[in-house]
DNA sequence: TAGATTGTTAATCGATTAACAATC
DNA sequence: TAGATTGTTAATCGATTAACAATC
């Protein structure tokens, strides 16, 4: 819907708004200036009335902004009122720390299955869901209708299996695996978290501090 | 060291680029242009050269750039030549996620303790690592002086533990707590990793497509 | 009303892209 | 030499910051 012109740095900001509002409004915060969220967050008040007056007036001038209504507004720019169903392939020890640990529902998502390769995992059950062998994706998908999925698959069977998974109906990869997946296919969305990159981006900040 | 003007923006395309040279290296590249180059990697041709020029002139005109030399200078400016100390606070899911699959030798890092409070996870082992007490790492630090930790570790310990390590000579926080650790000291360089925010940007980027 | 703080425009800053002379 | 491709400067674009009138 809303494909206007909100630029991606301003979208990237959203979630972590949408954390600090929750905590704010969890210690009973009711109102809050931009200039104190700005003090909270590290970044000025002048970016944050930016930010915030993409997607309308939020604010009360002489006021500043409703905690939980604000928070609110920003859960629903970002969708989170939908609980996009999600499956999540490989259930090795990542795969399992994200569907123990992840607040999906939180996030917009509910984890709806579970699927491996590996006949001594195949069976098993994290948290109340049963991790199916990866063979019956077919099946699960077309009773299902899973929109999402999580891939924490080695990195050669990454390409493959997501061909398979925009086939089963599939628009949206949270991806794990070893490799940027750039997906040609339009309408189709992908967040790669590349955690190696991540702690290399840290080797330099050591290197960089004298 | 090299405190100059590299701009941040630079330095996390860094690992991506050290990644995928490594990748050309492994598949008989010996030579790449900034073109060829763009082309894989999603980029143009203009930022490429840009950003190789921050830190002095590894093409040569007329060639491109000789693939392995080129990866190891990035290598270089990234201090992975460096294998950093680190330690692992927390070895649940995600924290033996952690330990078992992240190449730390190539990202500048040697994981050489893990710890955690739970008694049933005590004693265990991680690949040859053994999980310590929590309580002996004073101790464990005064021999080992590890410089840099892996934060697994439930939010409301996060603040006590971080001030506890830094005193204890860390300087660097690979961060996977849920909240954003922002630290005063200077001469700490802190990586935060927040999962929760990167799955909820993938629940705006479903909702925008249309 | 007076004080506070937004919404919004204008100014600045930084990053990306385009262009091309230098040179291998 | 001719062709290719860099290094680098200039132009464009976008994002952040500053400023202030509008208004609660």
């Amino acid at each position: 819907m809303s494909k206007s012109a909100i630029s991606n740095s301003v979208i990237r900001r959203l979630p972590r708004y949408y954390r600090f509002l929750g905590e704010l409004e969890a210690n009973g915060y009711v109102r809050i200036s931009s200039r104190e969220l700005a003090e909270k967050m590290g970044l000025t008040a002048s970016q944050i009335r930016q930010d915030f007056n993409c997607f309308g007036e939020f604010g009360q001038q002489g006021y500043g902004y409703n905690v939980s209504g604000l928070r609110s507004e920003i859960g629903k720019i970002l969708g989170l009122e939908c609980k996009t169903p999600m499956i999540l392939l490989g259930a090795g020890n990542l795969g399992r720390a994200l569907a123990s640990h992840i607040d999906f529902q939180n996030r917009g998502f509910e984890l709806v299955g579970i699927f491996d390769a590996s006949p001594e995992i195949i069976g098993g059950k994290i948290g109340d869901i049963t991790i199916n062998d990866i063979s019956v994706l077919e099946e699960f998908c077309a009773e299902h209708h899973p929109q999402a999925a999580i891939l924490c698959i080695p990195k050669t069977e990454a390409s493959r299996e997501t061909d398979r998974l925009i086939r089963l109906g599939i628009r949206a990869f949270w991806n794990f695996t070893h490799y940027d997946l750039r997906v040609d296919h339009k309408g189709i969305a992908v967040e790669n978290v590349h955690l190696g990159d991540s702690l290399t981006t840290l080797s330099y900040g050591i290197k960089s501090m004298d």
